[in-house]
DNA sequence: ATGAAAGCGCTAACAT
DNA sequence: ATGTTAGCGCTTTCAT
């Protein structure tokens, strides 16, 4: 009654032997395949019991020329913006049979396309990747992948495959007619660290285009750091040195926005009375702080959901796990736009 | 000069004919192994650019019985702990040729085994999971497991393998400590969900052990809904309710004292002078805003560099890619404890 | 330094 | 319903 082989985890060929059957009605029985009847099915299962044995996954994907691996490449972790999303997609992909692999590019293009190499060697069942701006080199890959792709975040440009994201053009004007409507003339922006990612830079330009249409301009300031409360605390500080008479700033991101906040309350500088502040992304704390932030919520942990779904549609007949099938709202195409809102809070 | 089948990619085959060498030394060239004249390099690595070729991970993982896979098993991403925990991962296995599958559990032990049951299937190289305290069937899944194990977050307890992190009872100790020589005599504490994950649930003890030692009571308050600002509010105004003479609250994370903090503010409680309030973890906001939230700072992205520095040097001989052997301060053992620091705001 | 043979553990395809 | 055969694409082992 001695563990046959002690260095090494039990195969298929062991559970076959101990059940006295052949090893293609044990990976029957392991995957729940059709045509086992249902003596067979007790008994190969009591042996793998017995015995331990767990199916070995990459013999599997080798052979069947399916990982369910879900290669998921996001710029970076220090904010809670990617981690939302892949909270989304992980939400998303429970009941499926499918796993997430995760890169984190830190914003470095030749970095994302060492890390998009190395995950497409693994042949992956889809890829979910963050933005639509990519390398040449990320855009052929992507292009050339014979799985689905899944853009996320962005919806202003031309998507490979899936994509689902909100649009920055749609930020940028949502943003500039709140501000003008409650009478904000002369008007900043603060980015961060040379406007990484590059919907950033598109939600600027847009917001500028914005203005202009309205007769007004547009003063920029980007910071070199990462975004961070500090950054824009000093962004808030730099931008109103150069330009004392703004009566609005509009920031790249919440976490910006927030610095600055700060640092009009240490300045003894007004807010909204003085000038008006607005940021982006709606995250938690916005909502709870006093003065109440405005900006504008995006659906992070949704546009994970959905990109979840896409897949799950795509992929339906390999990895549908029990009752997907009941799916709520799918729109039909392959380009899913969600709304933003302009979140009017207190310092607007 | 047409591509001899465009359904599916080049394997090593293709470009050995191609070359017009055999299989193996396609295999020598593309994994850089010894034994390869120049010329023969050059040949062959001109056949892959041509092709397009790439080494297939999941065959090379099957024969190698080495897929450089770490499973990382995280509760939760909708807070910036773990996020951080992983960045720091990613961080430490850059240089090496390991990638991350992720798991997130949502606190569910069932689901964590059943996340653990499936990575473990993909041979992973080394399996990071946070805790100390799992489901018997984790536990003994990780025990079997034929490859490192690294527990991080806490040090509490008996580590299966490797582990690194910070202990929960000095943390309760050092604020139990901190709180007295402050002065402060009836306090509170507040905690949410159940006291998920259990090291908050260590924490609470060891702080109000520390209190008992003092001769002080500990008034105790769990909510149970997850940590958030809108818990921390509730929870506040929930202790202070039952218990209205508190001259001090600890709360089991930041997120829930900065939840308090407005509580207070909104409800003409003054801080500190009325109610000294303090978290735990040390995220950036609670240096950033007015009044500074005193906290324990706890080093998570330090934790993820650890964890995939023990790995790395565990897996050394595979793994290794580049300059990694010039590690810093490695410590011996298999445990690394890192030291908490009280961090002194202006909230107590 | 190069190659031939064998087979990692599993599953598709084809019997029976 | 069960089994036999072949082979996924690569790398180990052993020759030369």
């Amino acid at each position: 009654m001695s563990d046959p082989d002690i260095s090494s985890p039990p195969t298929a060929r062991d559970v076959a032997k101990r059940a006295g059957v052949s090893v293609i009605t044990v990976s029957r029985v392991m995957r729940s395949a059709p045509n086992v009847s249902p003596a067979m099915r007790d008994k190969v299962r009591a042996a793998a019991l017995e015995l331990g044995y767990r199916p070995n996954r990459v013999a599997g994907a080798l052979r069947a020329r399916e990982t369910g691996l879900v290669a998921v490449i996001v710029p970076s972790m220090s904010h809670s913006v990617f981690p939302e999303v892949i909270d989304g997609i992980d939400h998303g992909l429970s009941g499926t049979s499918l796993r997430t692999v995760l890169g984190i590019t830190h914003y470095d293009q030749a970095r994302e396309a060492a890390i998009l190499h190395d995950l497409i060697a693994w042949n992956p069942a889809a890829v979910i990747i963050s933005g639509l701006e990519h390398h040449p080199d990320v855009h052929a890959m992507l292009a050339g992948a014979s799985c689905p792709v899944v853009e996320v975040m962005d919806v202003d440009g031309d998507p490979i495959d899936l994509c689902v994201g909100t649009s920055q053009q749609e930020a940028g004007e949502l943003m500039a007619a709140h501000l003008v409507e409650t009478g904000r003339r002369r008007i900043g922006y603060v980015g961060a660290w040379g406007e990484r990612p590059d919907r950033s830079r598109k939600r600027r330009e847009a917001f500028a285009a914005a203005l202009t249409r309205r007769g007004l301009d547009l003063a920029v300031h980007i910071e070199d750091a990462p975004s961070s409360l500090k950054t824009g605390r000093a962004g808030c500080a730099a931008i109103l040195a150069e330009h004392p008479d703004l009566d609005a700033i509009h920031f790249a991101n919440d976490d910006l926005a927030l610095g600055a906040l700060f640092h009009c309350r240490e300045n003894g500088i007004r807010v909204p009375e003085d000038i008006g502040l607005a940021g982006f992304n709606g995250i938690e704390l916005v909502g709870m702080i006093t003065p109440r932030l405005t900006t504008i919520a995006n659906p992070r942990f949704e546009m994970g959901i959905c990109a979840a779904r896409m897949l799950s549609r795509r992929l339906n007949s390999e990895y549908s796990e029990g009752d997907q099938d009941a799916q709520v709202s799918l729109p039909a195409g392959d380009t899913w736009h969600l709304p933003l809102h302009l979140s009017k809070g207190d310092t607007t």
